[in-house]
DNA sequence: TCTGTATATGAATGCGCATTCATTAGCATG
DNA sequence: CATGCTAATGAATGCGCATTCATATACAGA
C-alpha cells in the first residue's frame, strides 16, 4: 500500500498508447477506435484502475457547460424525522439513478443553512437541494454567481431567485378545515411548529381562513417543534385545560402521532368519540392499524421526482430561469375524525 | 455569472501578494507574517473567495499522511428505516464536528456494496462506513491497497481487514429468551429478517441457545424485510394457527410494533395478557406510550461516537491494524412481557 | 497513382491549489 | 559595520485528468 493509486498514465504504458488515449477510453463519445479502447479498457482492468473523480472535475472545470463534480449538496434538519427521512432516501435514490452523488450536510436550523452552503460550494457541487429550510438572500446571491442552482424543496421561495418544490400549504389548511367543519366540530384547536416555522404558518393561515368562513376562530393554539415528544406535551396541555377542543389539526403527521398517543393513553381519551384528529403530511405510521389517523397527504414521490428533475434540467442549462411546483395535499379519510372515515364504528383501540 | 469563481490568484492579485502567499493565508501553521495574513483574508472577504476544496485535495493528493479529499463514503440501506435514520443524523453531526463530509449512497442489497464502494472511491475519500452490509473480500483488499479505512457498522468483519463496531447480537438474543423464560413463557416464537441476514441469525442463535439450556425449542418461527408492514403480516401468521405462542421474540422493534398493531388491533388479542412480545435496538416509538415495547436497547450513540473515533484513527494513522467493538445490549423492560415491567397492571389500550 | 476527407492518435496544456526551493528582508550579536 | 541567523516571501512545480491542436493514417473517388 505504498505509493498512491494507479493513474491513466500507467494505464498508458500498460496499454502501449498515450495518456490521451485512456482518457478517451473512458470518455464516451470520444474518437477512438474500438480495437484501442479495447485494449486499453483491458489494461485498465489488469490495473485496477479507476478513473480519478477529483481530477475529472478539476480537468473540466474549464468547460462550460460539462458535469462539474458529479456530487449534488443536500442541506437537511432533523434527519431523524421520518419525513425528512423518506425524502432522503428518495432524492438518493433519483440522484443515483442519474449519475450524481449526495453530499450531505445537515444542520440544526435554518440559520446554519448559510455556513452549511459555503462549505459544500468549496466542493464545487453542481447543484444544492435544501429541505425545509431557506438560505439568506446574499447566499442566494453568491449560488447565482457560482452558477449553483438551488432547489428548496418543502419550502417557499420567498421571491428568491431559485427553484422551489412543496406542497400547497395553505390549500392543505383549509381542506382540514373543511373536514372538521363538515364533521360538525366547533371547538376546534391547532397544533403547529414554532412561530418562526413557515409551513406550519401558511398551514394555520388556511386552516384559519376556512374556519373564518365559516363563522369561527380556533378553540386553541399550542406549538411544538415536530416531534412526537412535543406533540404529546402539546396534547397534555390541550386536554388538560377546562373547556376542551372537540378537533384538532395538527400540522404535521408526527406530532399528530404525540397527541393521538397522549390523549389514548395518558389522559383516557376516546378518538373520535371525545375529539377528532387531523395530521398532515402522511407518514407510513399514520396508517399503522392502530393509529390510522386522518391526514392530508403529500405526495412526496412525484414531489421528489419532479424536484430532482428541475434540478437536473438547471444543472444541464444553467442560466436558466428557476421553476416552482407546488403540488396539492389529498385528504386521507381514516379513523380520527368523528363519522368521516373508514372505520368509524369499529373499536378505536379504546 | 459568466467566468468562473474567484482563484486564489485573484485573491494575490488584489492583496498584493503572491498566490503562495494566499494558500499560506488559508494553511493554519504556515510561515506567514500576521499583517500579511491579514490582508489576504481582508481580500478575500472582499472578493467572496473560497478555497476550491478539489483542487486542494488535487494538490494535497502528494504529500503522504495528509487529509486526502475531506469526504467519507457512507454505504447504507433502507434509510427510510429510523433506525438507519438515526444512524446517519448521528454520524453526519459526529462526522461534522471532525470537519468531514459525508458522501452518502443508498444501496437496495448487500449485492451492491461493491459498486457503491467503487463508485463512491473514484471520489478519494478518506475512509467509508457501511452500515449493515458487507463488502466482498477483493473489495477489502482493494480498500486496503488504496489504504482507505473501511468500517462496518452493525456488521461483523467475518475476518475480513476492517474494523467494525456493534452490538452482541447473541448476547442479546439470550437475553430476551432469558426474561421470557423468567416470566414463565413455554410456546416461545421468533421472527427475524430473512435468512441470509447475518444480525437476525446471531440474534435468533443466542435466543435459540438459551431456550436450549432451558430444555426448549422455539415454538414458531416467521421472518420478515424488516419494515413494519412485514412485521404485521408475520404477526398476522403467527396468531392465524392453531396452537398460538404466548411468547413473541422479534429480531427488530420495527417488526415488533407491526406484530403489536396486528395483534391489538387487527386481531382483538391483548399484549401482554394474550402473549408478551419483545423486540429489539429500541427505537423511538418502542417508547411510545401506546407501545411500551420492552426490547434489548443499543447505545447507539456511543456506538456511533466510537465508530466515528475508530475510523478517524484509522484515516489519520493509515496502516494501524482495524480494530472491532462490540457493545452489550440492554434489557429495557416496559409493558409487553407479562408480569415484567413499570406498568404490567395499567390498561394497555385494549 | 494522386488528392481530399474523415478518423485516430499523441504532445502539450491548464484546472486551483499546497508545497518545495531559493532568495530576501529583518534583526541581533560581535 | 560586518556576520550569522531566522522568518517571510515568490517562483516554480505537480497532483490526474480532459481537451485542444497538430499530425498521421485510412480509404474513397478521380
Amino acid at each position: 500500500m505504498r505509493k498512491t493509486s494507479v493513474t491513466s498514465y500507467d494505464v498508458a504504458k500498460a496499454a502501449g498508447v498515450s495518456q490521451s488515449a485512456v482518457s478517451r477510453a473512458f470518455s464516451p463519445g470520444a474518437s477512438i477506435a474500438e480495437k484501442t479502447r479495447q485494449r486499453v479498457l483491458d489494461a485498465a482492468r489488469e490495473l485496477g484502475y479507476q478513473p480519478n473523480a477529483i481530477a475529472r472535475s478539476m480537468s473540466t472545470a474549464r468547460q462550460e457547460p460539462s458535469q462539474k463534480s458529479g456530487m449534488v449538496g443536500i442541506v437537511v434538519t432533523r434527519l431523524e424525522d421520518p419525513f425528512f427521512a423518506h425524502a432522503i432516501a428518495n432524492f438518493s435514490r433519483h440522484l443515483q439513478a442519474r449519475g450524481w452523488h449526495m453530499l450531505l450536510f445537515t444542520v440544526d436550523s435554518s440559520a446554519e443553512v448559510d455556513e452549511a452552503l459555503n462549505s459544500l460550494m468549496q466542493y464545487r457541487i453542481d447543484g444544492v437541494i435544501i429541505l425545509s429550510a431557506i438560505l439568506s438572500d446574499h447566499m442566494a446571491q453568491v449560488c447565482r454567481a457560482q452558477g449553483t442552482p438551488v432547489m428548496l424543496y418543502n419550502r417557499d421561495t420567498k421571491g428568491l431567485e431559485v427553484s422551489a418544490v412543496g406542497i400547497a400549504n395553505h390549500e392543505g389548511g383549509r381542506l382540514a378545515a373543511d373536514i372538521l367543519l363538515e364533521a360538525g366540530h366547533e371547538r376546534i384547536a391547532f397544533v403547529g411548529g414554532d412561530a418562526g416555522d413557515e409551513t406550519s404558518r401558511e398551514r394555520e393561515a388556511g386552516f384559519v381562513q376556512r374556519l373564518a368562513e365559516a363563522g369561527l376562530t380556533p378553540f386553541q393554539r399550542e406549538s411544538g417543534d415536530y416531534t412526537f415528544v412535543s406533540g404529546r406535551e402539546a396534547g397534555l396541555r390541550l386536554f388538560a385545560r377546562h373547556g376542551r377542543p372537540d378537533a384538532v389539526f395538527c400540522a404535521s403527521d408526527v406530532m399528530a402521532l404525540g397527541i393521538l398517543h397522549a390523549a389514548r393513553f395518558d389522559l383516557g381519551l376516546r378518538v373520535p368519540l371525545d375529539f377528532s384528529l387531523i395530521g398532515f403530511d402522511d407518514i407510513p405510521a399514520a396508517a399503522w392499524p392502530g393509529h390510522q389517523l386522518t391526514t392530508i397527504r403529500q405526495p412526496i414521490r412525484r414531489m421528489i421526482r419532479e424536484a430532482v428533475s428541475i434540478l437536473a434540467e438547471a444543472m444541464e442549462a444553467p442560466g436558466e430561469p428557476p421553476h416552482t411546483r407546488l403540488f396539492p395535499g389529498t385528504l386521507i379519510l381514516r379513523d380520527t375524525v368523528r363519522g368521516m372515515g373508514t372505520a368509524s364504528l369499529s373499536p378505536d383501540g379504546q
